[in-house]
DNA sequence: TCAAATGTAGCACGACTGTGCTATAAAAGG
DNA sequence: CCTTTTATAGCACAGTCGTGCTACATTTGA
């Protein structure tokens, strides 16, 4: 007895699934069989709406890109790029559960990529927007003699670190400590960039 | 006809085959069959050496810890904490192919420690090092009105950044730009804190 | 009303996995 | 020289995996 239900939100439903799956017993669990358990069909259901597993997990991890992106492109666009850049920075952090998640998955996915040609193409992806991200924010922030494009590198960085470091030590990188990071960062870029004493003798 | 080898060497040989398989072909194919495959060996053999597959794993990632730490160790301890800091931070970047090959088996094992406390422990051991280098050096380097944890988290977070780039683009992120951003870090670091001026009405 | 399309379920096959087990050859030690 | 230890190899078992396939129920559309 087949329930009517648009197959896009059953495709959502199915990357939600991978998703839980994933940060609960890692990506190397995200089998078509556990999958389909976790979200309550059968292995012959999942694969009315995803060909083949790869298709299932590129599903999911462009469902993590998309709404990153999408919130980002929602924030209002205010005009002081001071106020705008600790907006975005603060939608970028993981500092919520729901973006918490999308960053443990994002990690793993990132993890396989490197072996993975099909998913490196998609974290590619992210990573190019980040970055693009950052030169323009830093691009309307710096103060005088620094370098954007390093300042863009260091800040995508910064950013990533802190990402994984949320992960791997919720209890020691809090929702606090990130903000008061980046917070110092963003505070530093735009002071003027100090010319290096020689080293003392 | 069994060769005669100190079973240590054998453990590291061992070890070094899962690093390669798990650079080659993702930490998923580093099975016992395909390890063994890689080191020439048969699976009865590296069983010999490592009860279980976990004890295997446990011993490669021991691996990856203990040569960055021996490598830091070994660093000329110069009085100077400047010269001090650029050294190690130089050691601990992925600038040369030994350290590319540690920082992506890190990086794998990192990803599957979110699931496998085994793992778990020994990648939080690699956290806490880092961080107290971070707080060492930090603490030689800053400038009045600095907060020297938080200049530690990041540091630390820009370091893990980094190395999370280096991996995934070495074409964008190269050794030289890594070096060029940690540079500009340090340099910021003695600077004195900015005190904000308030956003502009 | 009846045929086509769609959603759901489940089975079967071949491949791969970790581990327990046995067999055998070489080395070590008395 | 003979026994014990060490090293190596290989097989077998039970389990999981992705995928191709069939069967069936429900909805849709003419």
């Amino acid at each position: 007895m087949p329930k009517v239900v648009d197959p896009r939100i059953r495709r959502r439903e199915l990357a939600e699934a991978v998703w839980r799956v994933v940060r609960r017993d890692g990506l190397e669990h995200a089998s078509v069989r556990n999958v389909a358990r976790e979200a309550g069909l059968s292995m012959g259901s999942l694969r009315h709406y995803f060909a083949s597993q790869s298709e299932l997990m590129t599903f999911a991890l462009r469902m993590v890109i998309d709404g990153i992106e999408q919130r980002v492109a929602a924030l209002p666009s205010d005009g002081d790029p001071r106020q705008r850049a600790a907006r975005v920075l603060a939608e970028l952090l993981p500092l919520d559960d729901q973006r918490r998640a999308e960053n443990e998955v994002w990690l793993a996915f990132t993890a396989r990529a490197m072996t993975d040609p099909e998913l490196r193409a998609l974290r590619d992806e992210g990573y190019d927007m980040l970055r693009a991200g950052c030169r323009g924010l830093v691009a309307g922030l710096i103060g005088p003699g620094r370098d954007p494009e390093r300042e863009a590198a260091r800040l995508h960085a910064l950013l990533d670190g802190l990402a994984v470091h949320a992960a791997m030590r919720p209890d020691v990188d809090t929702p606090d400590a990130l903000r008061a990071v980046v917070a110092d960062h963003l505070a530093e870029l735009r002071a003027a960039r100090t010319t290096d004493a020689p080293t003392p003798p």
